[in-house]
DNA sequence: CAGAATCCCGGAAGATACTG
DNA sequence: CAGTATCTTCCGGGATTCTG
């Protein structure tokens, strides 16, 4: 895991960089629209292709069809196809998908807690812009 | 926020929906290319713009511009202008800016600890899908 | 130094239609 | 049902230029 050439001569500002790289490309695999709300919802159990774009809402069928293959690539998901008559697939969490669900309820906690302060600063802060009626 | 007459049927499973809305939209605020990065960098100490824009590296003014102030309306920075001769500005992480800082770790632990998995899952991946030259 | 303004391109994502 | 293919629109974001 832990590049070996790269000695940290300030363990504190390299690492940190790094860790922020690394957070960066999560970030960029689960920041997506929907890959959150997909795994989320997966949890719960295995569901089907429409049975998850209902559940969404909203989203496409092309996003949907995306963000699975995504999710699936990176080992989050699997894909189990049934050769049935009308055409079944099956998408549920892998192990590593089911970890994701800490960290994520980890930023969803903090999201809870702190909405309304952020949605306070956004007001004060759009309020400053255009202190009165500006069309 | 919540539609009256979709009655949640189904406590638990309604909450989750809310509650990955709520991480959405804090997917939707930090998970950009830039936010985290800067947050994670202003937890060391005050900055000022062009010491952001060289330790954050290949981010453009505009860029840094625009994520600092979508920071800034969020609360979780706060933006001090110095009228001295040179202009200077700094840019300070707020205690909410600092509270993201746990989870946004956790995050960062979760990638740290499964990147490797991912990115053989990926490699796995992509070998199945052209197993072999494919021009 | 710290931005604001403008131009521009590529990719993200929606809508729709077709298929096994 | 579970996609794939195509077309189009939108906007994130880079490069550059101008200003207080």
């Amino acid at each position: 895991m832990i590049p070996s050439k790269n000695a940290p001569a300030d363990p504190g500002l390299d690492h940190l960089h790094t860790d922020c790289r690394r957070v960066g490309e999560v970030l960029a695999r689960i920041g997506d629209k929907w890959s959150v709300l997909t795994v989320m919802l997966l949890r719960k159990g295995p569901r089907r292709f429409n049975e998850l774009k209902r559940e969404i809402g909203g989203i496409s069928q092309r996003m949907l069809t995306f963000t699975l293959r995504g999710l699936e690539r990176d080992g989050l998901v699997t894909r189990t196809v049934f050769a049935t008559v009308p055409p079944r697939v099956d998408y549920e969490l892998t192990p590593l998908g089911h970890s994701l669900r800490e960290p994520v309820e980890g930023l969803g906690n903090w999201a809870f807690a702190h909405i309304a302060s952020i949605e306070s600063a956004r007001r004060a802060f759009d309020e400053r812009q255009s202190p009165k009626g500006e069309t």
